[in-house]
DNA sequence: ATGAAAGCGCTAACAC
DNA sequence: GTGTTAGCGCTTTCAT
């Protein structure tokens, strides 16, 4: 049954009202333009080498004619699934997420699939109704950009459902990939060790994500296994205190009181950058009283007023990785349990790390002209 | 006609394949379970209030048996569009872009419509390709974050087809909200003028956007009305040379050639940040050589180490017209012609802007110490 | 090479 | 109150 075409010009009789949008067009307009039925002028939208090229030409002038554009609503209906990919991010203000989404963004729109983007703020409520959104969209996949805070629930919504990766982050239930955290906590135990910095200090957001932790570790094992001495503090950027040992302790009383750290871990370049901030502030002076390394290499992070010591995180590598393996599951290619990939990482020795005042001697060790910039993966 | 749910535990007697993810369940399955007909779930998934308590309580444990989630794809097909909206912008990594696309997609998930957010990178290419993506995914409205590379192009597709909003930017055929860009090159001018500057320079980019030759414009009629001189270069920020006059020229020429300005205004904090790196790099002092000022306020202008004197954008009151317009426009509750909503902008003098060499004496004008942070809008 | 028919999962009149 | 019916615009066998 070739159902009739809804007039557009006659509104049933009812004359003369001047709709500002009238119906945009489809397949049976075309296809009564063209004086075909709608499987064919569907073969010629997409492409189906079986079409005669008369018949293909008369519809493709129809449909220029006409301005049609699929409807991919119905498509999707029809397919079970939304060429769609949620991402979703914890805080997109934080330019290393912002690098990384705007990467994911542009393959995922490369590899044909349109961008939902959601944001969390860390907020459990806010991850549940982000994925409900994307799922109840029937998404084909969904990246994360961020740890879950509460992954038990959202493994329960979408493991089995919709392939997932999680990007500079990791589940054991996702595939993953990520650098290797740890090993970035030690190389910059090594590099404050070298420059003679015994009293050292780690902060890192009150509550830490597993990449928090992890680095952590990796700091203090390098560091206690070589008579160093780390105190670690919690602390999430802005005007309130840090928490050091459980209780709040202000900034001026870590960095001037006595026994005070002469070099700083922070877990990432975010903290990193507002503590320096701050120890400015303070009067104290980086590197020459305090050096100061942070992790990710957000784009600031090189900028001469800042040029901070931080470990760097291969953002295309990290997306390209993750994305492809996304897509792979996506049109069946990738199978098997879920995988976790490592990406290369390295540590970018820059003007916030000097020596120590138990250094050596001044220039030994690292001297503090040498920058490794240049040493890229 | 009772459509027959098609069974998910008997894969028609091929028996044991054990299929990962079957088959999710429809209204027709919770129907079915709770012996009831479609559209009485329909109503209860809806909130309907005509549906008997003791029914709906049936359903209910239905859905929550079945773990049923409604199919977004096939309600928006029904009802011709999608609860969605686009967010089209130029450069996500751009913190002043980050900072408002974080609020617009939060004001959009608070109404319902789930944010599609593509960037175009300034490619016209790029640009048409997500309005099309947009479009054919149906969504409710879109919003423009940035000006486009091609906006009769854009226009011409969506014009009367779906509701749009410029945010932080303008075009005549759709809605928008923004500062008065004029005022804010003004407000700057008469500060540098005010310190003793005489000798002034703008830089904007190689291909200014409206909004940047406001900015300029303002800047420059308060300047020539005041006797000072202005030279206007085109940067793009990074490692090329600007243009001043079609003809690259040195950063080092510029800024401490003979006749060299004394103060520079930015068309965006973006470049005034970079400028402010390569000044340093240079042995420029700023402010006590050069002052400098931005535009846009993002979050890293009031940071300690660069505490740049910008015009500070009201990027919440933006989004908040902006989307609650957009809304409007989406259920029919605002109607008319498009209309420009203007916010409001003030300066926000830090660290970056000092005396001029040619003040009339120390102290004079506008303190040093003067900082108007706390004057906020 | 083209057309007819049967859905995809949901909503919205309109009956009962 | 609840069920019946007719689509939304598209894809996809299966005939012809």
């Amino acid at each position: 049954v070739t159902r009739a075409p809804r007039d557009t010009l006659e509104p049933d009789g009812r004359g003369d009202r001047a709709e500002p949008s009238a119906r945009l067009p489809t397949l049976e307009d075309v296809a009564a333009v063209a004086g075909v039925s709608r499987s064919t002028v569907s073969n010629v939208v997409r492409g189906s080498s079986l079409v005669a090229p008369a018949t293909r030409a008369r519809v493709q002038a129809a449909i220029d004619r006409l301005g049609y554009r699929p409807n991919a609503l119905a498509r999707q209906l029809q397919q079970g699934r939304a060429s769609l990919v949620g991402i979703v991010t914890h805080d997109l203000p934080n330019p290393f997420m912002a690098e990384i989404a705007t990467l994911v963004e542009r393959a995922c729109l490369g590899a044909g699939l349109g961008p939902m983007l959601c944001t969390t703020d860390g907020d459990p409520g806010r991850e549940e109704q982000a994925v409900s959104l994307l799922l109840e969209n029937r998404v084909s996949g969904i990246v994360f950009l961020s740890y879950l805070q509460d992954p038990e629930g959202i493994a329960g919504r979408v493991a089995g459902v919709v392939p997932t990766v999680f990007i500079a982050a990791t589940e054991p239930w996702s595939d993953s990939v990520a650098v290797d955290e740890a090993l970035g906590g030690e190389l910059v135990a090594r590099h404050l060790l070298e420059l003679g910095h015994r009293r050292l200090a780690f902060i890192g957001p009150t509550r830490p994500d597993p990449a928090d932790r992890l680095r952590r570790d990796g700091f203090c094992r390098v560091v206690d296994g070589s008579g160093g001495a780390v105190v670690a503090a919690g602390w999430d950027g802005g005007d309130k205190d840090p928490i050091v040992d459980g209780s709040p302790t202000d900034w001026a009383g870590i960095l001037t009181g006595p026994g005070r750290p002469t070099a700083v871990f922070a877990s990432s370049d975010f903290l990193a950058i507002d503590l320096l901030d701050r120890a400015n502030g303070l009067g104290v002076r980086v590197p020459e009283d305090l050096s100061l390394v942070g992790f990710d290499d957000v784009s600031f992070a090189s900028f001469r007023r800042i040029d901070l010591t931080t470990v760097h995180q291969p953002r295309r590598e990290l997306v390209r990785l993750g994305v492809e393996r996304l897509v792979g599951r996506i049109d069946g290619r990738v199978e098997g349990p879920p995988a976790l990939l490592v990406a290369g990482l390295d540590l970018r020795v820059r003007g916030t790390t000097g020596p120590g005042p138990d250094a050596p001697g001044a220039g030994s060790g690292s001297p503090a002209g040498e920058r490794t910039d240049a040493a890229t993966s």
